[in-house]
DNA sequence: CATATTCCTACCGAGGGAGTAGGATTTATC
DNA sequence: GATAAATCCTACTCCCTCGGTAGGAATATG
């Protein structure tokens, strides 16, 4: 699995922060329950969203989060790197070209290296706003079913 | 990690395995050497791609394994799919349609199903022969900084 | 029969995922 | 200024899987 709740839970709180807008601050309380997830997780993900400049948060009563930005200024890319660290699909994929030792002979690596570039490329193409507009075409591409077929 | 060191290996004595042609049966000790990996763990990874069908084998002195089809009929989605048992990125992509039980309220599965795709289909268009021709313009595409730019 | 090999079952340590617990600090409101 | 509501911070726990080890049974060759 490359993807953990906690890079699920975070884009979800994304999107809801998004779909709620900019009318308030959105206490983790109400987030929590809206998802039904666990408050005390939540709140360790969301710090880490918070840290990393996703956020803006207000302490105290009243207090809570939104969004720094507008929806369609995140990609799912950098909000799930952000919170799982690596999106790489195998351990010998580095970040920012560190390499294994064996890379210089290794017939197999430029499969990991596409591959990761695949991905990373998928999710560098939608963002927050596609989400919550449920821009399925984007996101399923040829394999929506309920979308046009292509010409 | 999306894919772990069960595959990795697997794919890797797939790979030797193809080398090595159909010039008789490689012994596992063979295979452990010249990749230099642990020989009682590289059994017990070998022993799931027998039993998949993917190997011939020989049981006693001289025996070993060899590849059951030609490489080019081997596709990396399967190889891995049966080693990882799962490739989708997230848990709440099941195998044959089964879905979790928010998933016809989730806004965020058609972005999971999205990636799952991709991925599947990169690994689908990619055969062991391609890994040992090393034709690096399939598996990195536009990529490959040592393949011809595309016109 | 000796040897080289696959085959099978069982076990284990470390690390990380998923979540819990408790309190310190900040702020709005009465 | 007291109080309540919220974020912030540190530490802990449970449990499962990854990565690997161990030992022996079955089988084929010479």
């Amino acid at each position: 699995m490359m993807v953990s709740t906690k890079g699920r839970y975070a884009l979800t709180v994304m999107v809801d922060l998004a779909r709620k807008g900019e009318n308030g601050y959105v206490s983790l309380s109400d987030i929590a329950e809206s998802e039904n997830l666990s408050m005390k997780y939540l709140e360790s993900i969301i710090a880490i969203l918070n840290k990393g400049g996703m956020l803006k948060s207000l302490r105290g009563k009243n207090g809570g989060y939104m969004l720094a930005r507008e929806p369609k200024d995140y990609t799912i890319n950098e909000i799930l790197l952000l919170t799982e660290g690596t999106l790489a699909p195998v351990n010998c994929i580095m970040q920012e070209g560190v390499q294994c030792e064996k890379a210089a002979t290794c017939s197999t690596l430029p499969l990991w290296a596409g591959l990761d570039k695949v991905i990373e490329n998928y999710l560098k193409g939608i963002t927050l706003e596609d989400i919550i507009t449920g821009n399925r075409k984007k996101m399923l591409g040829e394999y929506c079913e309920s979308c046009e077929p292509a010409k």
